[in-house]
DNA sequence: TTGACTTCTTAAGATACCTTAAGTTTTTTA
DNA sequence: TAAAAAACTTAAGGTATCTTAAGAAGTCAA
């Protein structure tokens, strides 16, 4: 796939929630740039500053943090098609506490902060677009809450398996108990459990 | 405080962000509708559908849903010059899964829905107000989900504390174990611990 | 293709948190 | 102001999850 290709991925997939005109494809496609990453290398490391909006054409990524304890924490994965960033840096304009990091060789397109502002002026569309897109990342956080105070672990996994199928089998196991809040051995210990009785 | 007190005070707070000229103001004061609530009394209620932001004016505010054994787990607290809602359902438009509640008897101010999209077109300060809430309220979500994660719940007691020490006199402790995610005896357990050891 | 590294599993002992139940204190209501 | 209701505490016994440690399996790099 070229960058054309690349560019296109992406405009049909703003293109579900909102319609850009010709001239706002064109405008919107000036201001895009393209990253690639190796697998294991860091979009953003604590302390830095995220300065761009992250679209997935390409790859896995992940964005998490150490606690006190040097514990990693997955707060988000992603893959083709999805927004990957640490939107409380990039919103704040603070610096970062998180890494966000390629589990596979990825490929991202970008839009710069103050480009991206720009294009609120100029297309209200695109405002408009990433407001649902704001707001969905509201819904899915609030729901992730929710189901950490109320399921239990196993059922946890269960969901996780559910509605994350297509990454589920892109990513360790150490870091879907990462996401879920557990230790990998507790994480494999339920697997286990569970696999005998349904089999 | 009359009516017109009570505006002034949502006036200022949204004049905390943007900017309002007179009109802007007098166009968003024709579109408020007051709502009282005696204490224990619901706001929202499975199955409802969100239509209002809701400001609250005096009094304090929570939110929570029942999990599959009918434990309570509080989602927001909110005292005066706060935004309580169930956003999940005032923004995907379906119907509410949680109990928005009323712990003292509380005056809210609300702006309906379709009103506010008005608003939005008309005043982009208000449009840029609102975007300015989202993007905290998923900063502040955000944060909670790390804090769940990482800390132990005696730490995040304490930050709960720091962090609403308005709040935390006038709501009662068991409400704040199910903000935790905790039992209130075992809450009960870890403030004695904690007041044995620093006394 | 082998060695080195990464990931996953197993298991024993430890601990945080829960459940139940009962008693005490505080707040509300009549 | 008494009675009822709501909220808080205490304690014993139970369970979910963690810690540590070691080995097995899978993947990567020379």
């Amino acid at each position: 796939m070229d960058d054309k290709a690349h560019i296109r991925v992406l405009i049909n997939h703003i293109n579900k929630d909102v319609n850009l005109t010709t001239e706002d494809i064109d405008r919107v496609s000036s201001v895009l740039v393209f990253k690639k990453l190796n697998k294991k290398e860091f979009l953003i490391e604590p302390g830095d500053t995220s300065n761009t909006m992250n679209f997935i054409v390409q790859g896995t990524m992940r964005s998490y943090y150490l606690d006190e304890n040097a514990q990693e924490h997955t707060l988000q994965l992603g893959i083709e098609e999805w927004w990957i960033n640490d939107l409380y840096s990039y919103l704040s304009r603070k610096r970062s506490r998180m890494y966000v990091q390629a589990l596979e060789e990825t490929l991202l397109l970008q839009i710069p902060r103050l480009e991206l502002e720009k294009l609120f002026v100029e297309i209200p569309e695109i405002s408009n677009f990433f407001r649902l897109k704001m707001q969905s990342a509201y819904v899915a956080i609030q729901e992730r809450v929710i189901e950490n105070m109320s399921d239990d672990t196993y059922e946890r996994y269960s969901n996780f398996r559910k509605k994350y199928s297509n990454i589920e089998q892109r990513v360790p196991q150490y870091i879907i108990a990462s996401y879920l809040g557990v230790t990998p051995e507790f994480l494999s210990y339920l697997r286990k459990k569970h696999s005998q009785k349904h089999s």
